[in-house]
DNA sequence: CGTCAGCTTGAAAATGCTCAATGGAAGTGG
DNA sequence: CCACTTCCATTGAGCATTTTCAAGCTGACG
């Protein structure tokens, strides 16, 4: 059985109208999100590399938005395992959860800035807000677009592919788009791609002994070669 | 730094209210999701297994609420790499999309029966009805939190943890909580949990070799030691 | 200049995959 | 009712990729 309608206007395109790529903030998008018509709950809060922003399980009373650096997002499991979900860089939301807890876990990468939004500050303007619960809801659903191309990779991608795809996702965000800086050790983006830090770190020498990349500083991937690594995202 | 606020009211609990475990649909929950105020644009779907139901990159002009049989999300890759994203039982919603869209394809497992439902009649409802808006994020919410639950199990289990892990999901609900009826193949299962069949089946029989489970039916599974199952789950 | 954290490299081991053959249940047609 | 076919699942053997374990290396910082 096929399902066939006649054609007809896209009703939630304003809904979608944030909705991105991979990354949460599209290069070159440098419009700051700014969520509508609420108010901070207090000033712009600081955090040096590796520091907790808030933990998984945690009473979600705040969210926020990063306003410089870089934020990761992560699951851990009993034995300290750890995925990592995203990177989150300036404009994103993070911390805007469903339930009364946080579902994961927020870090500083590098050193950062975040305004806090009360949580409870929401109910009041939702009702009334139509472009804050647009934008709100766009954010979920670009954070499961990226979810659900994320999840593709851990499954179904091998090393190399993944290296790849993350080198093409941090030079995509970089200005100029043909070199990857990274905030993030090995370590981290290992954790993201679900390998282990030796196999990224051997990933990233033979795309580098294949011309395809230069690692000119141990944060910096150059790119040589940019449609080789697009082949291997397949 | 660490952040402190005093405690509030939660705000978003009624729009979490659906939030739930892993699968959509939690065992034991047998209210039917059915979209407040929102009427179907035809009359219920059939559609017999392995069927598709849409195709990524189509228009997204209809979305759909399961009412019988079991649906599958997925992405495939240029070289025809699957990964699952979720199955889909009675009570949720699929093709409830962000963009023009549909970023993922939806596939009959079992004969299906569906409601469909215009998106672009949603324009008019959302803007007035609460109670949908409610809904739909709720929808959005626990999608993006199955498909991060989904990302560590993808990224950071062993295939015995990953097997033990779908095998409680799908237990969790049957009405019998020892007994797993599969609607799917072991290539689905596979896919699922970013395998490849053959080690899905040698996982089987192994935890039946270790009187963990037993396996009367192609496509049933008897849980005799829940317990070391879930130790497997970590 | 020494120390230390983070990164790279190598060799061995393990986990999961590929290829190939077998098994078994359901459906079909004689 | 029984062979035959077909599809799906299981099992085995060998192989590839990735992990593990164990050294070294490098650059930043005191």
């Amino acid at each position: 059985m096929s399902v066939q309608f006649a054609p007809a206007p896209h009703p939630l395109s304003a809904i979608a109208a944030h909705a991105a790529g991979s990354f949460a903030k599209p290069a070159g998008d440098h419009t700051p999100f700014r969520p509508s018509g609420l108010l901070p709950a207090g000033p712009v809060l600081e955090f040096s590399p590796d520091e907790q922003i808030f933990g998984q399980g945690e009473e979600a009373l705040i969210f926020f938005r990063v306003v410089t650096g870089t934020v990761r997002t992560c699951k851990f499991m009993n034995d300290g395992r750890r995925q990592i979900q995203a990177f989150h860089v300036a404009g994103e939301l993070i911390g805007f959860e469903a339930g009364d807890e946080y579902s994961l876990t927020a870090e500083a990468v590098s050193d950062c800035t975040l305004v806090p939004y009360r949580r409870n500050a929401l109910d009041a303007q939702l009702a009334t807000n139509e472009a804050l619960s647009q934008q709100l809801f766009a954010h979920a659903m670009r954070s499961l677009k990226q979810a659900r191309e994320h999840a593709v990779m851990l499954g179904r991608r091998t090393a190399a592919e993944k290296v790849a795809a993350f080198i093409i996702e941090c030079a995509g965000r970089s200005s100029d788009g043909r070199v990857a800086n990274l905030a993030m050790t090995r370590q981290d983006i290992a954790d993201y791609l679900g390998l282990t830090i030796e196999t990224v770190s051997r990933t990233l020498s033979q795309l580098e002994r294949d011309a395809v990349i230069e690692l000119p500083a141990l944060r910096q991937i150059r790119l040589k070669n940019p449609a080789a690594l697009r082949s291997l995202n397949s």
